[in-house]
RNA sequence: GCCCUUUUAGCUCAACGGCAGAGCAGCGGUAUCGUAAACCGUAGAUGUCAGUUCAAUUCUGACAAAGGGCUCCA
């Protein structure tokens, strides 16, 4: 958590933001600027002028000559019409105004030097000591209220410490993670590519990133296996009717692709993979003592997110979700949700992912349009899942309207390179599909019954755990995961033949080798190999050749001396199978 | 989709409105080398389309793609 001191001295440089931009742009007209997590902002709307990077700088001259003369923030107390007529020609102050007066709130200004403004308080003690340490970073748009129906305005982000070796050092965290993108590590590692010819948001896996994928699955698989799921097996478009059905024809229209027609039917992309799982389970009937069942895909779905929502892999149009649905009866629901928190657990700590937290994600019940309706299945499947979230340990926080519209959910949500949150496995809990689609079973009393669906996505999806996961490991793959574990660097072409041999060995016992006959030197070919975060090289000389052993270095640069071939084997294989 | 920014060779970066230049990678050679960059040679580019101009990589506009946000979301 951020401390107050530290949240107040950015919410006072969000004022003499403020203040400055007044001084360069007259006619701007301010919003809000509060503090947040890494610093402030505030959003101004500037009417016809446009403002650019280059405007930052001056602004930045400006407050720092601005707050020499700032000793304090003076609290005034003004009635609703002084404030309304203060603010007579700003829309935005006015709205908060007599929205503040509605809730029968006090309206309070604050005064620093000659800088007026509408605030609830909370500023530096002595701005033109303390508020030294700023830097603007960037522009971006921001709608009023963060509705797209309201007007855009101008938000200027910029950070703020009590000395310049924090300012410093936060800028300086910013650049390393910048080095650690998942775009840029993809690239340098060959992991994926993006082609303009394909298509944006449509990211094509390279034969390193397609292996990790797989490791990711197969991974999964054996966890599956472990906790009772079936893998099945559904194609990627279905009949549109199957969707009006659902109801995702109407609560999901806008991210569904347009419809195309076969044989005079209309059919869509899927865009998400639980209808045919439904399908699958309706195909005969079903008694109580089949339930649970578990059935499971990475099903391929198709989402139409609008251009500026794409990034990398994070974001895209054809996601991989490694999903299951879960068919139950009413009392399995504890035991299938605790079953479910484990393999998460157990997941994020193969993935070595610690820093992750638990959101209890709720409908809101102001945005009707957005839900099934029905409040009291709602209500009664929240706190089911709170107490679930209870039962098992969990801190959480809640995320209102955050559910799907058939149901609450347990997300877990992890940050990437730039501190940003993504949400990976979900957890939702649906008490409506069922009834809706007439999914049944047959109790022990004999009498036909609704199951209760559990949607699960281990990791969410696989691109984006693939875009975590870069980041988080810096491209530096455990061994498990790593598209290549070993790669075989011979001194010279003499000793390729040998290379040859200790390579063979090593793929017949499935560790994933490559070797490097290029006429390069020796320290060229460790670069090479490290820069490419390779975590074991192979180092093949006349040494080895005369005493039948290979000399090792880690690709953190120790060198491992010189070893047997199976005793290196026995090593990696204990490595790999002990990763979680 | 909206706001701001960016786009020069496979990658990283140069070039006042006046002949587009380098390093790495690639290709062809030479050296056969002991733990993060051997040497010589060679080929390769101004996102697309308009406009202004004697002259555009450079200025203007549209489009496309990418990046940071907003909205949305796995």
């Amino acid at each position: 958590m951020i401390d107050q001191k530290l949240a107040n001295l950015r919410h006072s440089c969000a004022h003499l933001l403020a203040a400055s931009v007044l001084d360069l742009f007259p006619t701007a007209k301010l919003a809000i600027g509060p503090s947040i997590e890494d610093g402030f902002y505030y959003d101004i709307d500037f009417g016809e002028q446009k403002i650019t990077n280059e405007d930052l700088s001056k602004l930045e001259k400006t407050m720092k000559g601005k707050v020499k003369s700032w000793n304090s923030f003076q609290r005034i107390d003004k009635s609703k019409k002084e404030a309304l007529d203060y603010f007579k020609d700003n829309p935005y102050k006015s709205e908060l105004i007599n929205e503040l007066s509605a809730k029968g709130e006090n309206i309070t200004f604050y005064r620093s030097g000659e800088f007026v403004d509408l605030c609830r308080g909370g500023h530096s003690e002595s701005p033109s000591k303390d508020l030294k340490y700023f830097k603007l970073l960037s522009i971006a748009g921001a709608y009023w209220r963060g509705s797209e129906k309201n007007p855009m305005l101008t938000r200027i982000y910029g950070t703020c410490f009590f000395n310049k070796e924090d300012l410093d050092n936060h800028l300086k965290t910013i650049e390393e993670a910048k080095k650690r993108d998942h775009r840029k590590l993809g690239k340098e590692l060959d992991l994926f590519v993006i082609s303009e010819n394909i298509g944006k948001g449509l990211p094509l896996l390279t034969p390193k990133g397609a292996l990790i994928r797989k490791q990711i699955l197969d991974y999964e698989y054996q966890l599956e296996v472990e906790n009772g799921f079936q893998q099945v097996f559904t194609p990627h478009i279905a009949r549109s009717e199957m969707y009006k059905k659902t109801g995702h024809w109407q609560h999901y229209r806008d991210v569904m692709y347009a419809p195309f027609g076969i044989d005079g039917e209309e059919y869509v992309l899927k865009p998400m993979n639980c209808p045919h799982h439904y399908m699958i389970y309706s195909s005969r009937p079903r008694s109580y003592k089949e339930l649970p069942i578990r059935l499971s895909e990475a099903g391929t779905c198709y989402r139409f997110e609008k251009t500026g929502e794409l990034a990398g892999l994070l974001r895209v149009r054809a996601l991989s979700i490694d999903d299951s649905h879960i068919l139950m009866t009413e009392d399995q629901i504890e035991d299938e949700f605790r079953q479910c928190i484990d393999m998460v657990k157990k997941m994020f700590k193969a993935f070595k992912l610690h820093n992750f937290y638990v959101r209890l994600s709720l409908s809101d019940p102001s945005d009707a349009v957005k839900y099934i309706a029905d409040e009291d299945t709602w209500k009664k499947a929240g706190e089911k899942l709170e107490k679930i979230i209870k039962d098992n340990d969990l801190e959480y926080k809640v995320g209102k309207g955050e559910a799907s519209f058939y149901g609450p959910k347990i997300d877990f949500i992890v940050r990437d390179s730039l501190n940003r949150e993504w949400q990976m496995s979900t957890l939702q809990l649906d008490l409506f599909m069922a009834k809706r689609l007439n999914l049944t079973y047959i109790d022990e009393d004999g009498k036909e019954k609704h199951p209760v669906i559990l949607h699960r996505g281990l990791t969410g999806s696989i691109e984006r755990t693939l875009a975590i996961l870069i980041e988080h490991f810096a491209g530096a793959f455990p061994l498990w995961l790593a598209p290549v574990q070993v790669s075989i660097l011979p001194l010279s072409e003499k000793f390729a033949d040998y290379a040859e041999k200790v390579k063979k060995e090593l793929l017949l016992k499935g560790i994933r080798t490559e070797q490097n006959n290029e006429n390069k030197t020796l320290g060229l070919k460790i670069r090479e190999a490290t820069l490419h975060k390779i975590p074991y090289l192979i180092i093949i000389g006349e040494k080895e050749v005369d005493s039948h052993s290979i000399s090792v270095r880690s690709r953190e640069g120790k060198n491992l001396g010189q070893l047997k071939v199976s005793e290196f084997i026995t090593q990696l294989k204990t490595q790999i199978e002990n990763f979680s």
